[in-house]
RNA sequence: GCGGGAGUAGCUCAGUUGGUAGAGCGUCAGCCUUCCAAGCUGAAUGUCGCCGGUUCGAACCCGGUCUCCCGCUCCA
């Protein structure tokens, strides 16, 4: 299958089964924003489970919280989201391409940069052993030049972006003669203002209110957190705190299904550990995490590491753990090592020591944290779409599966008696009665048997359980697996044990 | 924001030079009583994205508008 038609095959799918559906659709939906429907809000509340298990159950030393989606508008000073995420942008008219203007101006001292460095080379080159760099970068009057236009030039845009006077942002570019790096054309529009934070606001009546903005990552929270979980909860460094919960940007372009939304929800852990200790503990949630994936069986070759070159400011060591999606591989997860510019930042701006008192080392230190953060919608969109397949059978026909991990699954069993009479319903509700406090399962009796093993095998449900005259005589049903297509006999009384060596966290998460 | 494409039933789509809508699948009810979808009978479902214009008459022609999809710009 070619990888676009894939894709619009899992778009579909979700729809027809009640996976997702577009956000309030009778009114033509809003771009970039959907609803999780009746089996997907199961597929993704199992995939948030798992994720949570794994992290907190599994280890002793991470609990979880769950802040508040509105903070205190001074964190996002402190996390330089006010700063990083208000992104000045200019259109080029003749070749309709979009920069960011601050961009376009830093990379233009890049070249004023560059030529000075030339100016260096050559003179190292004439003078030998002999030259003084420093000496000569002071005083030769091109080098000096480039450099003071240069500074000159970041100083201007510096007070421009903070004044927030775009009109001068546009004037420099044209004093520049900046053009379009693609084109060379000097013909741009106004420069705009893009603040990829959400905001709103605390308080009735409009001029007494407070802005507030939406938070773009749960990170926030558990880092003004720190403090509060570490006393009560007794922690001692290395810990982690988990959370699950919506993040919410807006994107200029937001595509791609449920891949990069507006609205979104992240499962964040932060782990803080002693300075120096960072990179070990690096290296032990990257393989940490990888494992996690590689539980779930989709496939080893469908995950790579792309180790980040370009680090943000926070960090100083960052990978991604990339999936195949249909539209190729791309970033699921991301575990950085943001060293201690959160806490020391929340210490600034809020006046308050954000400092662990290490009774080894017999000091106070800020913490250093390793973050693990992945995409709860982008984990759903790597489960389905790894998991829907279109199988050809032994006689020639198709089935469309849809191959979820068992543990992940909306429905864990389908009851269908053979017929719906003969008392045989009754039995299969009663089983239903039976399984329904542990598990999530579901009673069919419309159409033929074949036809509803196809409907469960759509939504992923991975056994069946059919009742047929033969159960009345010996108290048996079949039991028929997704995957294979198999069945088996075994006693009404044996259906639980059977569910349980299939579906415990115990077997998935060892 | 720019460029391109598209909006008709839950889904996929048809709809003649303009005469107020149809198929297949799905859904529901019944029949059949069957272990791997597509047997029989019947039924429900649409302001043809929205507004306006032309016309006796618009799903169709014209103008506007909205939304979605794809590409680009952005992306911790």
């Amino acid at each position: 299958m070619a990888n676009e038609d894939k894709f619009k095959k899992v778009i579909g799918h979700a729809k027809e089964y009640g996976f997702i559906f577009a956000s309030s659709e009778i009114y033509d939906g809003l771009s970039a924003v959907y609803d999780y429907a009746q089996n997907g809000v199961e597929l993704k509340k199992n995939i948030r489970e798992y994720w949570w298990r794994s992290m907190v159950y599994m280890h002793q030393n991470i609990v979880g919280i769950d802040a508040a989606i509105l903070m205190h508008p001074t964190t996002w000073k402190a996390s330089g989201h006010v700063d990083a995420f208000n992104d000045p942008l200019i259109d080029n008219k003749d070749s309709k391409k979009r920069y960011r203007a601050d961009v376009l101006i830093e990379d233009y001292c890049e070249k004023l940069n560059k030529k000075a460095q030339k100016e260096i080379a050559k003179a190292k080159k004439r003078f030998g052993d002999s030259f003084d760099e420093k000496q000569f970068v002071e005083t030769n009057p091109r080098v000096v030049k480039y450099k003071a236009q240069q500074k000159q030039i970041l100083e201007r845009m510096a007070k421009s972006l903070d004044a927030e006077d775009l009109a001068d942002i546009k004037a420099l570019i044209e004093e520049l003669g900046i053009a379009d790096p693609e084109t060379g054309s000097k013909n741009w529009t106004d420069v705009k203002q893009f603040n990829l934070m959400f905001g709103t606001k605390l308080g009735a009546s409009a001029d007494s209110a407070t802005d507030l903005y939406l938070r773009p990552e749960t990170a926030q929270g558990i880092f003004v957190n720190f403090l509060n979980v570490q006393k009560t909860g007794r922690m001692k460094i290395p810990f982690g705190i988990a959370q699950t919960g919506k993040a919410f940007r807006n994107e200029i372009v937001a595509r791609q299904f449920i891949f990069r939304m507006r609205e979104f929800e992240q499962m964040e852990m932060q782990f803080f550990v002693r300075p120096g200790e960072e990179m070990k503990w690096y290296e032990y949630w990257k393989e940490t995490r990888l494992n996690w994936h590689l539980s779930l069986g989709l496939g080893k070759e469908n995950y790579r590491f792309h180790d980040h070159e370009k680090l943000a400011h926070y960090a100083n060591a960052a990978a991604d753990i990339e999936f195949n999606f249909p539209f190729g591989f791309k970033e699921l997860e991301g575990i950085h090592s943001r060293t201690d510019f959160d806490l020391k930042a929340h210490e600034e701006f809020s006046g308050k020591k954000l400092q662990f008192f290490d009774p080894e080392l017999n000091k106070n230190y800020v913490p250093y944290v390793v973050e693990t953060s992945i995409g709860l919608d982008r984990m759903f969109l790597a489960v389905f779409s790894n998991s829907l397949q279109e199988e050809t059978l032994y006689d020639g026909s198709s089935r469309v599966v849809l191959k979820l991990p068992a543990i992940l699954a909306p429905i864990k069993a389908a009851v269908l008696p053979l017929v719906k009479k003969d008392g045989l319903p009754e039995i299969a509700q009663s089983i239903i009665d039976d399984l329904k406090y542990d598990y999530n399962v579901q009673y069919d009796e419309k159409d033929a048997v074949g036809r509803r093993y196809r409907r469960q095998d759509a939504i992923g449900t991975p056994f069946c359980i059919t009742v047929d005259h033969q159960t009345k005589e010996d108290q048996t049903v079949t039991i028929r697996y997704r995957d294979s297509m198999k069945q088996e006999r075994i006693a009404i009384s044996e259906i639980e044990k059977v569910l349980h060596s299939e579906l415990s966290f115990k077997k998935w998460l060892k």
